[in-house]
DNA sequence: ACAAAAGTGTTGAGTCTACACCCATGA
DNA sequence: TCATGGGTGTAGACTCAACACTTTTGT
């Protein structure tokens, strides 16, 4: 430790990294278009400085809101990006989080802050501004790496779904199908599901049950892991 | 993002939480005993200010080797520190690296940089300065998460070894004793360890025959992870 | 000969994978 | 009646946990 603190200071910035499934359980990333340079109508990550008297998830929390109109969420911390020449102007150091939500639960409040903001399928990206592909590309192993040791849905899903439809995000998020049986019964049997009285409407085939999340259950999962090798 | 460059930035270190097993298979962490105000004379994990030409990770190294005249590790970054008032002075935030190293083969220079470097015992912890205590909680939760996906043991035992070695080792991360058949033929069904024609010396009893690691598949299974619950 | 740790095998329960057909519904 | 996805069962392979005794060696 030094004996003094009057060093020259890198910026510090946080980003957030938003996953939200649409109703097509298409996994979508929350982006927001600059307005000014560097990278001028480049699409980016939602994120900003720092303050002086903000934590850095309040950080991330507050310009997520401002950028993006989106609030509420919970957020975990990914990765600290720190190596020079990512901000071309002057040595930026940027704390990245990520969330999973439910994009038709949060609707965007675009333009914000002189900002544009979009859902854009991982499938299907713009160029993006700084590092900014590369802590994406980091979320998104994160991402997959959760799935196999922690439940995720709950937050990214509706309230009451199919079984088709978890299936179809894990498929997503692990990038290859999967068995229905063997996903049903694997997922059945850890007495996550509480299976509803209730069916789909509106589909031009056998209506599927519905379900919803034993949310004590998600909780203790969540803290415990568990494996899931699919 | 900001038009402008020119807030008040807070200050930006490093801090390492280095892992080291010594002869007895006894954890232990890496301390170095402050010199200088705050905190002085208390211990606290190796780490300092990051400076303007340096990556996050070479900042790690350059204040271990400093401090420590530890040098040449695998670090790793842990988790990144903001919160308000974790310093009393200023506003400091500290990115965390932690590292697994085999203490023997890393001798300690002591009060290098006017500071006294010492392993403790995790299981015998001073009282730490600043927030150190809690990013070393982490970083043994990181631990023994880790321990369960991704195999641990290269870094930290000497290059050759015995399964009971090994056994110890990760009875001593998780915290629990574990069945040595079980165990071993979990571990070598793997694949992972080298037999050699060679055993332990100098014991008073029947002695074990040693092991190496298989380094390449080491490295394949860190990339790929496996599931060891034990 | 004894103390101390090394080393080893089996059984029964549970879990995993792979695989194909009938069912309910709306159009 | 047909197209579409919903829903289900089984056999064989494998893996897991639990468990105790014999072997080797140095003192």
């Amino acid at each position: 430790m030094p004996y003094t603190y009057d060093y020259p200071r890198p910026g510090l910035t946080v980003d957030c990294v938003v996953f939200g499934l649409d109703e097509q359980i298409d996994l979508k990333v929350l982006l927001i278009q600059r307005q000014i340079p560097p990278f001028q109508h480049q699409w980016a990550l939602p994120g900003g400085f720092v303050q002086m008297d903000e934590s850095l998830e309040d950080a991330a929390r507050r310009e997520l809101r401002e950028e993006t109109g989106v609030q509420g969420i919970f957020l975990e911390q990914l990765y600290t990006f720190g190596d020079l020449g990512r901000d071309p102007r002057d040595r930026i150091i940027s704390v990245a989080y990520y969330a999973l939500i439910n994009l038709i639960e949060y609707p965007l409040q675009a333009s914000t802050d002189a900002e544009d903001a979009a859902w854009y399928s991982i499938e299907n990206l713009p160029s993006l501004a700084f590092d900014h592909a590369q802590i994406l590309k980091q979320a998104i192993r994160r991402l997959q790496g959760k799935v196999r040791y922690e439940p995720i849905g709950f937050e990214l899903l509706p309230q009451k779904f199919t079984l088709t439809q978890i299936q179809q995000l894990y498929e997503t998020v692990l990038g290859h199908p999967l068995d229905k049986r063997n996903f049903r019964k694997k997922l059945l049997k850890m007495d996550l599901l509480i299976p509803l009285d209730e069916q789909q409407t509106g589909v031009a085939h056998r209506a599927a049950r519905l379900y919803q999340f034993d949310q004590s259950k998600y909780e203790l999962l969540k803290q415990q892991g568990f494996n899931f090798e699919v």
